[in-house]
DNA sequence: TTGTACGCGTTATCAA
DNA sequence: TTGATAACGCGTACAA
């Protein structure tokens, strides 16, 4: 069909005078080939530019050389977070040295996540997935092993998982927040968090009342939808309490930059009347007014690591439990002590 | 080699009691096939779940049944754009439905833009691309030519290109903001502008001087690499003029929102002292204090059509030329009246 | 080391 | 016109 003129395995072979089944050997470098024979077979594929075709190998080993990446959050979501493409950065740095390739597929208006995973493997078209933002009793653990593909999750999900998990803690960077506003002198602070169906807004809200409950903090938590809008609507809900906190840990950079804006709509001068804390260390935050203090993980240094993970996985590893680094904070502007007097329990 | 129990061809072929050709010829809907036969080939086909197997498929008609995106920039410069996430979804809103799938590959710091369409094309994983982020003289044009595969570029390359184009007039959403400042009374407007190498940069620049001249606005450029960074260096630049401007037109809303950072650090009050024009409408800007008047691009739509018109083209339609709607300009907070007096020319 | 079957559809050729 | 047969795409794996 294609007008390929390619050279198969079949011209090398004849070329070298042996049999394909010798150049395959020793093009995989593998044992039964005379060192002689294999050097000469060797320098035939080189002189005639040859590799091997993927479809037929993909077609006779059964594999994709392919991992796929169901994004399932909605565009508006994804557009603003600052992890994604940092993240895919990281994955690519992998396959881009091994060979492999990522496909990303949406759920649509018109095919539901599980669907898109049926129709991945269905197809045959990855050999393994990455699970990203893991829910509670995720469903997706169970389908993805149902299939019969390798998959690593980003975090540990809470229902058993055969797969290798890679995680940061993200309650360790929430602890970072917490402490560094107390020492701050802070003692009432608020947490927005993401959705409890979610793990990563889960346990960064569980972090966040176990550091401040260390603290000896008065806290509250307000769950959102990860989103801006709801963001501020969260930040509104606390400012219009009858004591509003000093500081808001906002479970995401964007909630804490709507949150930021929101505050300053109110009149507020931050951080002097409040103190706001970030999480993702997006690039935008260091260039807001004030600059935002933020919580900073190593998304591409994740997404490689789970490529590795993902690479091992489809030749046959055992899952395992990876831990990443911990995230730093970043301290900058939109943190500072409270305003004496400020705090009237 | 894999476990599978699918059903072949050849399955399905000895349970109807004919042959693997005429079950293939029945199932694609090819003639010389008796209506009654196919009808039963048909059936057991269903029976059995049958579906072909895409590898196969592949192999012997060559074709990948995949397309690519490659992004060229950096992830941090990615991470900050709201457009990519949005025109992604737009893509698979028509893959899903075609069965076709989305392979990201990304430069990577080991392998050079080039390298990564070479590579996408020597192992034929994909039919065709999308050309993003078009440059001056874009050499992927003749690249991607000469690999022989399907494309479509976002915008019309200033060389000439067998490809079709999809595009979206950036100039008629900068001409909108012009006007939008030029009616408030602004007489003295400047742009942070993308870098000259790239297409859409520079149509927006060339657009802005344009709508400028025509109201008789006294107007100034600055170029930048697109980067927040560098649109608040521009910003600075901008507000250390001996007359700095009323108003500024950013090329993008990261560019904005970081140049509303550095206004308000100098201490201006926007939109009383400065009004400020982004462009892309992303989510975040409307949770800006003051919120970001922008231009609105529908990137999701736009994601769709670059989709069909890829399709369309491995299909061996004819390059042609396909315009979409022109952005709007959503006005909010950041732009009002110049202060009185303000401009003493 | 070689020969050959195999993976699985598609399509060209040919017979009925 | 309807259908069967076989070659093809290309690499891998196993028996000889």
């Amino acid at each position: 069909m294609t007008n390929d003129t390619r050279p198969t395995i079949a011209d090398v072979a004849r070329r070298a005078g042996v049999s394909k089944g010798l150049v395959s050997f020793a093009l995989n470098g593998r044992a039964g080939v005379a060192a002689e024979t294999r050097d000469r077979i060797l320098a035939v594929a080189a002189d005639m530019g040859f590799s091997p075709s993927l479809r037929a190998r993909s077609l006779s080993v059964g594999r994709a050389f392919a991992c796929g990446l169901v994004i399932g959050r909605s565009p508006d979501v994804i557009a603003a977070d600052p992890f994604f493409p940092s993240f895919i950065a990281g994955v690519e740095d992998e396959f881009s040295i091994s060979g492999q390739v990522l496909v990303l597929a949406a759920a649509t208006p018109g095919r539901h996540e599980e669907d898109t995973y049926r129709g991945l493997v269905a197809d045959r078209r990855v050999d393994g997935v990455i699970l990203s933002d893991l829910r509670a009793d995720d469903p997706r653990i169970a389908l993805v092993a149902e299939l019969g593909i390798a998959a690593v999750t980003l975090g540990v999900p809470d229902v058993a998982s055969p797969f290798t998990s890679v995680s940061v803690d993200d309650g360790a960077g929430i602890r970072l927040a917490v402490d560094h506003l107390a020492d701050l002198g802070h003692t009432d602070i608020a947490h927005v968090a993401g959705p409890a169906g979610m793990l990563h807004g889960r346990s960064r809200a569980d972090a966040f009342e176990r550091a401040a409950a260390a603290r000896g903090i008065r806290s509250r938590v307000v769950a959102t939808d990860f989103s801006a809008a709801d963001g501020a609507r969260a930040t509104d809900a606390l400012l219009d309490a009858d004591i509003p906190p000093t500081a808001i840990v906002y479970s995401n950079d964007n909630m804490a930059i709507a949150g930021l804006g929101r505050a300053q709509r109110r009149g507020l001068i931050v951080p002097r009347d409040l103190s706001l804390t970030g999480f993702d260390d997006a690039e935008i935050g260091r260039h807001l007014f004030p600059a935002l203090t933020s919580v900073a993980t190593d998304a591409r240094g994740w997404g490689a690591a789970a490529a590795r993970a993902l690479l091992a996985a489809t030749t046959g590893a055992p899952a395992e439990a990876r831990m990443l680094p911990d995230p730093r904070l970043i301290v900058r502007a939109s943190t500072a002590a409270p305003r004496a007097g400020t705090q009237t329990a």
